[in-house]
RNA sequence: GGGCGCUUAGCUCAGCUGGUUCAGAGCGUCUGCCUUACAAGCAGAGGGUCGGCGGUUCGAAUCCGUCAGCGCCCACCA
């Protein structure tokens, strides 16, 4: 069959990709080889790909392709996460442009639209993932709001509630006003902004009848103004919450505010008494001692209203509005608030002054563009403090294992820090939480069950007191639904429906997993979690290694942005380069844990991998067979030669591989074929022009083709598979995919047989580069002299097989062994032995003198250093003799160099 | 404020427990080749003294200290 000059990803990719999975080459079933298993991270349901999921899709798809080459069951799961608070404010957004507010409608009504939005949209990232050549087993695909992840989900929240570690609390939690939801502290980002803080003046209330004397060091009176009233300055960045002050509070032993002790002080527009009070809380040297304090709206200032038994006003609304408790600027939003606040202070004398001013504001994770509010509400936390107990001991003690490593420090440092965690949100889009509230009195503290099913709630509220008689209706299901991450911390187990049906036939055989693939930024959210979830649930870790990939920036270290529009379109760099061009192009720049700074041109680098290979291909294939031509030696060492270099390369990549380090995997893998396939193995075994191939090399040579396809599947899925078809009759079916590749360890014998080809090569490269810098034509015979004795049988030349492979390779007419070089060549030295090429007339002597005189300095400078080591009676002494003993030989060698160059140049001379 | 990591050729990175003939790779650069597998190619070449300083050692890119620069994570100073 013809192929075509240039290789065509597009026309291959799709047919194999459609061949594997007609012929469900993806799909496992626990059987009796070694189980390999990763779950996906699972993206958005309703997200689209980007370079990141590119970037660890890739990676994924790499290591599982392997584990089959090696033999393994391997399982790659898919899947894709609700993503509550992300889905949800796209359905609400949707929503709004068709003129609907997500609170005119029902709970069922707004699912409804949810879960259309879902069916619509959802999975469209997985049908991305297949351009990419990932070979997720596709029947398994799960979703985590579908039946099994659910009933998951509320079955741990029940037992997590019954062992008592899931409680209900007021608690200061972090707010997003345009989510209108809790968020979990994971879930605030602080962003350093330049902003302002404000002075304001707090009068004294209570001067006449307890009088104050503020006096400077020079006995000054301070702290009055105009009309001889005294006042207190607070410094802050919210004037915005003083009408939810309600107290002032200086560190007791701050000197300068010793007068301001048990007074009062007034709140500035407010005009509400409030005390002062002292806390050792208070910095003495921030701002003027003075802290405003705001229990409602700050968590530290909520922490010393508890301590000081301050009353607590809330300001805001949900919606981040001032509310009726505020008093002033009702309805209006606090960034407003804080804008006019400041002008109305200042118009009211009340502002001391404003500076500039860097400080930390949240953000949410989800949400960049409003700042999170801390606000006290009653939430349902889960007690972390067990399960960093049973979380931290697998990572220390490294029966998971982290690539990069550096991130055991921050996952230890977070785990010993650990806060508990708010999983409730106020969301619709996600599992209900199964809590369900009984009917109480006014001031009756909240009464609730926690059960699986309504019904099982009831069962238990006519246990309580006082409600046997409830009825179902009576019964309020709570309305929030659970963080999203409450389900992916399941995840490796509930995707073999562990939690439902504990002990089943895939849990035991796929759990743990074996290695998963994520960025750094979810290692909270989601790695140290599912590790709590399998020490939990498992009483095992989910997984063995967690691979840490970097963030996908672009060529200029930028982090890739929609906003700046440096992302490139995975898909259209897919039908750019083709797949395989573009998952080489990921990998080149991807070293474990470091940022990859993206350049398309790596894909092209990919894409010329792809062609490389190609024509490789369409060499072998076009050669003609002569069965009857009998095999030369020197094919049958360079085979021989071939096959150890394959071994050894082998054995190297899957040390690499067992490292994690699959970009220097990937480049081994590339030198192998680039250079010692096709460069020297190719051209040393090639026919003549037009003359036919003896059977058994090529027979030899198309295994070593189908071995480097399988070597390079991982990285490259698709290329190796079209010509894995193509270099033999394959049944229907039949599948590089499926096939394995073992090779024995590489031997002494075989590593000699290398270095005996290194040495070869050496000498090609020395004659071509006389060549070169004599610009004389690659094709142009000369003669090689080697100056060597006679009985002399080391010199690799000497071989008779590996002789006619440096005529061939170096278009030598003959090579003849000398005792002294004859006149017009031109010589190099490998290791001390000099090897002269005859130019005859086109020798330039001078030149020659040059380049040799040039050599000789190196040389004899060289020695001075060696012997200036060797004369050192320390280095002799303490050395070991390995090293000496090296040295000696250092200083011989470059001896008998300069020796022989001296005589050279001096025949030159003459 | 704490913790961690990084700084090696123009770029992106290797270089393990200090010691093979003056530090390696890929890309880029330069030179010569359209040699019937591949110009998405071939051949050849140039290019760093390993962030600065100090120390340990017979010997340091490699260990220690220190300074500088960069990056990341954590933290309730308004």
């Amino acid at each position: 069959m013809e192929l075509a000059k240039n290789y065509n990803p597009s026309e291959v990719e799709g047919k194999w990709y459609q061949y594997w999975l007609d012929h469900k080459l993806f799909a496992s079933r626990p059987d009796g080889r070694e189980s390999y298993t990763i779950v996906i991270p699972p993206p958005n349901v309703t997200g689209v790909l980007h370079m990141g999921h590119m970037l660890n899709n890739t990676i994924q798809d790499i290591l599982v392709r392997k584990a089959r080459l090696d033999g393994k069951n391997a399982c790659w799961v898919p899947g894709t996460d609700h993503a509550s608070i992300a889905t949800e404010a796209k359905v609400v957004n949707r929503l709004a442009e068709q003129g609907i507010k997500k609170r005119d409608l029902t709970r069922e009504e707004f699912l409804k639209h949810a879960w259309a939005w879902t069916d619509e949209h959802g999975g469209i990232i997985l049908k991305q993932l297949r351009h990419l050549g990932a070979s997720c087993d596709w029947d398994r695909t799960a979703f985590t709001m579908d039946e099994k992840r659910s009933e998951s989900v509320l079955k741990v929240f029940v037992d997590l509630y019954k062992k008592g570690l899931i409680y209900r609390g007021l608690r200061m939690v972090n707010w997003d006003p345009k989510a209108q939801t809790v968020l979990s502290t994971e879930e605030v980002i602080y962003r350093e902004e330049k902003s302002h803080l404000f002075h304001l003046r707090y009068y004294v209330a209570d001067a006449e009848t307890n009088p104050v004397k503020p006096t400077g060091e020079e006995g000054e009176v301070l702290h009055q103004d105009e009309q001889g009233r005294y006042y207190a300055v607070v410094a802050t960045t919210r004037p915005e919450t003083i009408m939810g002050d309600t107290a002032m509070c200086v560190n007791p032993k701050d000197p300068k505010n010793q007068w301001l002790r048990g007074h009062k002080v007034i709140v500035p527009l407010v005009n509400r008494i409030i005390p002062v009070i002292e806390d050792r809380y208070v910095d003495i040297e921030f701002g003027t001692g003075c802290l405003k304090v705001t229990p409602a709206h700050d968590v530290n200032d909520y922490a010393l209203g508890k301590a000081h038994n301050l009353e607590t006003i809330d300001i805001f609304n949900p919606d981040g509005t001032l509310s009726e408790a505020a008093g002033l600027y009702v309805g209006q939003d606090r960034m407003e608030v804080r804008k006019q606040i400041a002008i109305d202070l200042q118009a009211a004398g009340l502002m001391e002054k404003i500076e500039d001013y860097d400080n930390k504001v949240g953000y949410s994770e989800r949400n960049q563009d409003t700042a999170v509010e801390p606000r006290l509400c009653k939430q349902w936390f889960l007690s972390m403090k067990h399960f960093a107990d049973i979380a931290l001991p697998p990572v220390l003690e490294g029966k998971i294992k982290f690539y990069p490593t550096k991130y055991v420090n921050t996952y230890r440092n977070w785990m010993e820090n650990i806060q508990d965690w708010c999983i409730s949100r106020q969301l619709w889009w996600g599992h209900r939480i199964p809590a369900y509230f009984l009917p109480t009195g006014e001031d009756e503290e909240e009464k609730y069950v926690v059960a699986l099913t309504a019904e099982e709630a009831l069962e238990e509220a006519k246990k309580m007191s006082g409600y046997e008689n409830i009825t179902a209706d009576q019964l309020r299901h709570d309305e929030d639904a659970l963080d999203t991450w409450f389900s992916s911390w399941l995840w490796p187990i509930s995707l073999f429906d562990g939690i439902n049906n504990p002990d089943n036939e895939e849990i035991n055989y796929y759990y743990p997993t074996c290695d998963l693939v994520t960025a750094p930024d979810i290692i909270f959210f989601w790695v140290a979690r599912m590790i709590m979830a399998g020490e939990e649930y498992m009483k095992d870790v989910p997984f063995r290694n967690v691979y840490f990939t970097g963030v996908v920036r672009d060529k200029l270290g930028r982090k890739m942005s929609k906003s700046l529009g440096n992302s490139p379109d995975p898909l259209g760099l897919i039908d750019k380069y083709g797949a395989d061009g573009v998952r080489m192009g990921m990998l080149l720049s991807a070293p474990a844990g470091n940022d990859i700074l993206f350049d398309e041109q790596l894909c092209q680098q990919g894409a010329a991998f792809c062609n490389k290979i190609w024509n490789a291909f369409r060499l072998v294939q076009g050669w003609e067979v002569s069965d009857s031509l009998a095999q030369p030696e020197e094919n049958k060492k360079t085979i021989a030669w071939m096959e150890a270099t394959i071994k050894t390369a082998v054995a190297e990549i899957n040390d690499l591989y067992s490292k994690y380090r699959l970009n220097e995997a990937l480049m081994a893998v590339f030198k192998l074929f680039t250079d010692e396939f096709s460069g020297w193995y190719l051209e040393m075994i090639k026919p003549a022009y037009q003359a036919p191939i003896d059977a058994e090399t090529l027979q030899a040579t198309l295994n070593f083709f189908e071995q480097l396809m399988k070597i390079i599947h991982p990285f490259m899925p698709f290329i190796t598979e079209e010509l894995y078809q193509h270099i033999a009759e394959r049944k229907d079916g039949e599948s590089i995919m499926v096939d394995s590749l073992i090779l024995d360890s590489p031997t002494e014998a075989d590593a000699r047989l290398i270095a005996q080809y290194e040495e070869a090569k050496q000498v090609i490269s020395g004659v071509r580069a006389v060549r070169q810098s004599k610009n004389i034509s690659p094709r142009e015979p000369f003669t090689l002299e080697v100056v060597v004795a006679s009985d002399d049988d080391c010199n690799v030349t000497k071989c008779p097989a590996l002789g006619s492979v440096i005529k061939k390779m170096a278009s030598l007419a003959d090579i003849l062994y000398v005792q002294a070089k004859s006149d017009g060549t031109s010589a190099f030295l490998l290791g001390t032995t000099e090897y002269a090429v005859q130019l005859g007339n086109l020798i330039d002597t001078e030149a020659e003198i040059q380049k040799m005189e040039a050599e000789l300095k190196h040389l004899q400078g060289f020695l001075v250093g060696v012997k200036k080591k060797l004369g050192n009676e320390r280095f002799v002494a303490n050395a070991p003799a390995q090293v000496v003993d090296l040295e000696r030989k250092k200083q011989s060698d470059a001896e008998t160099k300069i020796a022989a160059l001296t005589e050279s140049l001096a025949k030159l001379k003459k």
